[in-house]
DNA sequence: TCGGATAATATGTCTGCACATATTTGACCT
DNA sequence: AGGTCAAATATGTGCAGACATATTATCCGA
């Protein structure tokens, strides 16, 4: 009888709820109970527990003991790569191209959703990233240079600035926001599509604690998925 | 001198991340060493430390150590909540309509992607989601007869399938997918919204234990955002 | 020099115990 | 009845100590 251990805690759990000895907003037996049943310490169960919570399927509260939740909120989680890793991930090559780069007022919705002044001055720097030579990725990036000391002398010719960025600012905080959109003119060309094609982007804002730090647009090629397991 | 705790101990780390004090890539204290340092025990540290690595900020291997991620990829986790309650979180009030409901053979996509038969004899059920009475998200969904007892004495005119489903079948295991794709006729129908317009997808398929359960595609109004923080 | 066995080491996990903290229950008083 | 406050309770977290396990480093012989 090899692994007790919390995993084996949180399956049998797992297989209580799913067989509907535990039914949705039902009450479990505390964890003191549990761990007498099952023959391992308190610990042990809390720690099974929590993972099952962690993933939506149990809800905890103190002194009000756990239940199953009565609508199973699977929470699924992407990664975030780098897009050369993601690539080189999929057994692809990755290829980069920066496709221009310049000082610009900030346009107002990137002023906005970075919190910086309007019209304040931004780099900004679009590339395209390839997988064995298919586009793969159109990259729109305003840089405020106020967060980012040592941009000027930074090359985005040869590495992209998503990179440049990850391993030069420690960055804080930020959001991602998923959405389905019409591929811009110059994504549209980049990506060799019809201008209007739909495709997937992603928008993150990124802060550090020198303040905003850039606004990124990823367009992805039509077609992309990302994907996950539950 | 209030907490000490592990999330006292998971800041400090931080901290040192981006402070640049443990550079990518470089390797940091072990466990014991951080936890005279810090003045707590070692489990405490190793909690701290196995959070940040679960966000993807530290890796560590056994007898390897623990070193900052070279490249932090972050990984990203969303919610994936019935639509209702979806709605009802945004303090919208929700709609719902179904649009058909038939016995159908599976399409050859759907058997693909569900592991089916092709052809084998599946549910086909086709609803909207509104939000104030604007539309939301139109659903399509096949349900496989053979997984689902009871399906036929499902009503989903009031109820969606979605909710009838994650209160009746214990789900184990399941996929899903995320993309951009232009609206179907149906969907764009049904959504409002010219054909072809882009729309975000969730592709997801669903299995129990008995097999496969369902294929669904959720096609969201045009401007829909998936968001969260990193 | 190349393997391969062996030792060293850092993390992974368990246990038993203790105390902290959030909530709920219920007793008590008005 | 109604409201207040104190107990009871389940989870959250901490600690020290121990052993397990993966992986790296080292040593030794062919």
């Amino acid at each position: 009888m090899p692994p007790p251990g919390w995993q084996s805690v949180r399956d049998e759990a797992l297989a209580r709820i799913r067989s509907g000895l535990w039914a949705p907003g039902a009450r479990i037996p505390d964890e003191a109970d549990l761990a007498r049943e099952l023959g391992v310490a308190r610990t042990t169960v809390n720690r099974a527990l929590r993972d099952l919570a962690a993933t939506g399927l149990l809800e905890r509260r103190r002194r009000g003991g756990t239940r199953v939740a009565p609508v199973p909120v699977r929470r699924a989680s992407f990664a975030i790569p780098v897009i050369r890793q993601d690539v080189e991930d999929r057994g692809m090559t990755h290829g980069y191209v920066l496709l221009s780069r310049a000082t610009v007022p900030a346009p107002a919705a990137v002023a906005r959703a970075d919190g910086l002044p309007s019209a304040a001055p931004v780099e900004h720097v679009v590339a395209l990233h390839s997988a064995d030579g298919v586009p793969f990725c159109h990259e729109e990036r305003w840089i405020n240079p106020a967060a980012v000391p040592g941009l000027a002398s930074a090359d985005f010719a040869t590495e992209s600035a998503n990179e440049w960025l990850v391993r030069t600012v420690p960055v804080t905080s930020g959001t991602l926001e998923i959405a389905a959109a019409p591929a811009s003119r110059a994504a549209a060309r980049a990506l060799g599509c019809p201008p209007g094609t739909p495709v997937l982007t992603l928008d993150r804002t990124t802060r550090s604690d020198r303040g905003p730090v850039t606004v990124a647009r990823l367009s992805y090629a039509p077609g992309h998925r990302l994907r996950t397991t539950l």
